[in-house]
DNA sequence: GCATTGACTAGGG
DNA sequence: GCCCTAGCCAATG
């Protein structure tokens, strides 16, 4: 994996995550290896034209929804859809569909 | 190869 | 709780 760029590895931690589940740029960052490249990830994510990217499951740190090209509103929509519990421009109950490979695997082990 | 941009984050007012 | 500032990283011109 030595030749996988930093853009590959991010698109595969953002196809990992399973539906009603969400997790922030700072954490598909820090899956990627680069826990400062938040806004990179952004980046990354802005030019992810891949239907099989779920890159609506990635918000903002704190519960925010962070940014959808312009369209929050489908992402707000889209998330809301698999059970995400979205108000205004923020997620309730963050703690309980925010995901993490680490988290994934306490509650897939026991 | 340098400068600018942008779906970010944390800290201070 | 909201607005502004500084720091970090990859992509693009």
């Amino acid at each position: 994996m030595t030749g996988t760029t930093f853009r590959a590895r991010v698109l595969r931690v953002v196809a990992g995550i399973p539906p009603g589940r969400v997790v922030t740029y700072g954490d598909v960052a820090t899956a990627a290896g680069r826990p400062r490249a938040a806004r990179a990830v952004g980046n990354i994510m802005g030019s992810c034209s891949d239907s099989r990217i779920p890159c609506h499951r990635v918000v903002a740190s704190g519960g925010q929804l962070g940014g959808y090209g312009g369209n929050v509103s489908l992402k707000r929509a889209l998330l809301r859809a698999e059970g995400v519990l979205v108000v205004g421009t923020r997620i309730r109950q963050f703690a309980d569909v925010r995901w993490t490979a680490r988290l994934a695997r306490r509650q897939r082990t026991r």
